[in-house]
DNA sequence: TCCACATATAGATCTCTGTCAAATTAGAGC
DNA sequence: GCTCTAATTTGACAGAGATCTATATGTGGA
């Protein structure tokens, strides 16, 4: 299966260090956590992405197939797939083949950490 | 000054549905709502945008001239004036001219409103 | 084995975007 | 008014990205 799906990031942003505040607000971000960043970023930054990251993420058991989603945007099966392809590089989706279909996931700790950048963290049980 | 600084958005995605979970994992999002999502994480999703956002915010005071901007990157000044300006466009910084020099502070609702999108909220003084 | 169906890949095309150099606008001070 | 500096706008260009068609791969059933 090549080489299409290593989840790249280890983004350099610590969760202790969100206690405060958004670490984007916080402290100035280092060119190299800004370079880590970016990419996840531009993974969510498109409306059909949006929607796949949502509709998979809402489906029956948190996961779905790749014709369920297909349906739901008025393009083709090459370009849903191209779609969740990048989010999977970013590491956002995971997948699995089960006979004929395709399934696919949220990897939840991925959102966590984009949301984690840009705001203040749920109190732990506060 | 021309028709730059619309801030375009007003994302339809409400704070009190956010009270249980992230609102993308919650429900699946609109075409609508994709839509407006979507630039407004495409405006962060650079590196530079990225590191001027985090620099404005951080910056004594919370605003920064744009000369103080400039020289973090090794990008010349139209560069920098085009990034500010694509931030500015999608509402995340607003800007003021005084004298010389021109500052930039951030719109920190529309932040958080992103956070919210991505993540569940902060407990209201829970 | 062969066919039908579900996904994925390859290649082409058109559009969007990040960058720079050059020119422009805006203030401050002489 | 002139000139210096700060910042933005304009125009050009190269690289990235979204989409499609055509083709390939993989799986289950006749």
């Amino acid at each position: 299966m090549s080489k299409q799906q290593l989840p790249i990031i280890d983004a350099g942003v610590n969760v202790a260090d969100a206690a405060c505040c958004a670490p984007l607000l916080c402290e100035p971000l280092s060119e190299s956590e800004a370079a880590e960043l970016a990419p996840l970023f531009k993974a969510i930054a498109d409306p059909v992405r949006l929607r796949l990251l949502s509709l998979i993420a809402c489906h029956e058991d948190g996961e779905a197939c790749v014709c369920d989603l297909t349906v739901a945007f008025d393009l083709t099966p090459p370009t849903i797939s191209h779609h969740l392809k990048v989010l999977k590089q970013a590491g956002l989706i995971d997948s699995e083949r089960r006979g004929t279909w395709v399934y696919y996931w949220i990897n939840p700790g991925m959102l966590e950490r984009l949301s984690v950048v840009l705001g203040p963290r749920v109190a732990e049980t506060a």
